[in-house]
DNA sequence: CTATGGCACGGATT
DNA sequence: AATCCGTGCCATAG
């Protein structure tokens, strides 16, 4: 077994316990808005953009999981190997790199883009202009841009035209940043000014785009040169900066054209949480569970602000300590959330691995309460953990954490087999006395129930299935 | 009369 | 304390 060590308690002060839990609640994406958010904030908080395997602690050169665990040496056999991992594919922030698109990351997209993007803005919206967004956001093309007219979008909901655009502001500036555009050159408007927040921008670089677009895709430098009233060098710094940092269609960072065709439109769930897969998907190898943990690097409190604090004047003193513990805290909190994860995963997957491996059917019952005996720690802290979390399993399908304990999945399943089976429609009350023979004691309501979940008619509605066994 | 769905209650779970 | 789930009773449809 390995990092067991933490187990020995670290104080806690009454924040640090308040700040875990709501960490511990919050999906990936939800962390990585928080985290953004306080990194950008508080000077005493650093993002070391390195990427370290979190198993094997070696630094990591290119993308993806690490290329030494990911073939590895025999380790614990049956124990599932759990590790925390940083997914590059699943949150590329704004960033815009139109090429390397991660080869795995068909398991990663579930979600299509209106509604990924919805998701982002749905919140800042008011109640009334989500209709509206999501009205917007089904007609994009496969570009990402606005495939109808703004002022017929404002007529049809009897709105000014200015509100409508501000929600296409909006969209534009969420994640494939440029989304919801007209057209190229907006879009990268959109992005020059999205970046222009972040680090310097070239100053024309506006004005290039705005001007000469044909131009510079042309590489007529020459002539936008003397366009733009400038050095031909300046314009060869403005192209390579837009080649490099824009995306003419917004769409294609992550969605382009490998969408997932057989995903049933029956559940929509987002981006997995927790990844639990075979090793290279051959059902031989030990099982592994990816905790997806959206940060590009390591968080730690910067040690140069640990420093500077004790040269800086006193009335200020104040503003910095507190900053500090801030950051401290985030980073304890943090640690502490990875390790309730880590262990809670290693533990549900070691008792469900037969559900994990052989189907619905083999579902154990267990509780919350009861893992959380197991653990040692609060029930709250593990419902919790699992309550908004989602999984990939390794047979692809997402659902959410809290399927591991349907306690009455097992039994749902094995009514499934037996509707299908057999040929005649059977009762309710018959299906009870063949649950009851397979070794299920359920009340005739009960049976009622689980059809109405599994969405299988009644029996006088039911036409039998052609089965092979009679 | 049989088969089902609705409502609501009590115990378990969160 | 709030919620979920299995179940019993009753009304209704066939």
């Amino acid at each position: 077994m390995f990092q067991s060590h933490v187990h020995s308690l670290r104080p806690m002060t009454s924040a640090h316990l308040a700040q875990t839990m709501t960490l511990l609640s919050l999906t990936s994406s939800e962390l990585r808005q928080q985290i953004d958010a306080e990194l950008a904030q508080n000077p005493a908080l650093e993002l070391l953009e390195e990427r370290r395997c979190p198993t094997c602690h070696r630094l990591l050169t290119s993308k993806g999981p690490c290329p030494i665990c990911s073939q590895p040496q025999v380790r614990g056999l049956d124990e599932p190997i759990v590790f925390i991992s940083s997914r590059e594919d699943f949150y590329t922030g704004s960033g815009m790199s139109t090429e390397d698109i991660p080869e795995d990351n068909l398991s990663a997209v579930t979600e299509d883009l209106p509604t990924f993007v919805l998701r982002q803005i749905a919140l800042e919206l008011s109640v009334q202009d989500r209709p509206i967004a999501a009205y917007l956001l089904t007609h994009l093309d496969d570009n990402g841009f606005l495939t109808i007219d703004t002022l017929d979008v404002a007529r049809y909901y009897h709105i000014p035209l200015e509100r409508v655009q501000n929600i296409i502001r909006m969209i534009q500036r969420s994640d494939p940043v440029g989304v919801g555009s007209s057209g190229p050159q907006e879009a990268m408007l959109v992005q020059l000014e999205v970046l222009a927040e972040s680090r310097p921008v070239p100053p024309l670089a506006e004005m290039a785009i705005k001007n000469g677009l044909g131009q510079l895709s042309h590489h007529q430098f020459a002539d936008l040169a003397r366009q733009l009233k400038t050095s031909l060098s300046e314009i060869r710094e403005i192209s390579h900066f837009i080649t490099e940092n824009l995306n003419p269609f917004p769409a294609h960072e992550h969605w382009g054209d490998n969408r997932h065709p057989d995903e049933p439109l029956s559940e929509v769930y987002h981006q997995p949480d927790i990844i639990i897969n075979f090793l290279n998907d051959s059902p031989k190898n030990p099982l592994v569970v990816e905790i997806i943990l959206p940060l590009n690097g390591t968080l730690r409190v910067n040690p140069l602000f640990r420093q500077a604090i004790k040269q800086v004047s006193e009335e200020k003193k104040g503003d910095w300590k507190n900053d500090l513990e801030r950051a401290s805290l985030l980073v304890k909190c943090l640690q502490q959330r990875n390790h309730t994860m880590r262990r809670l995963m290693q533990r549900i997957v070691s008792l469900q691995q037969d559900f994990i491996i052989k189907g619905e059917t083999f579902i154990k019952p267990i509780t919350r309460a009861q893992i959380s005996k197991e653990l040692d720690v609060h029930e709250s802290t593990i419902s919790r953990a699992v309550s908004s979390k989602i999984v990939q399993l390794p047979n692809k399908r997402i659902v959410p954490l809290s399927v591991f304990f349907d306690r009455s999945l097992n039994i749902r399943s094995v009514l499934r087999g037996i509707i299908i089976q057999e040929s005649r429609p059977l009762s309710d009350s018959e299906l009870v006395t063949l649950l009851s023979e397979e070794g299920f004691k359920v009340a005739r309501r009960t049976v009622a129930k689980y059809r109405a979940m599994e969405g299988i008619l009644p029996a006088h509605l039911r036409r039998s299935f052609i089965s092979a066994s009679t």
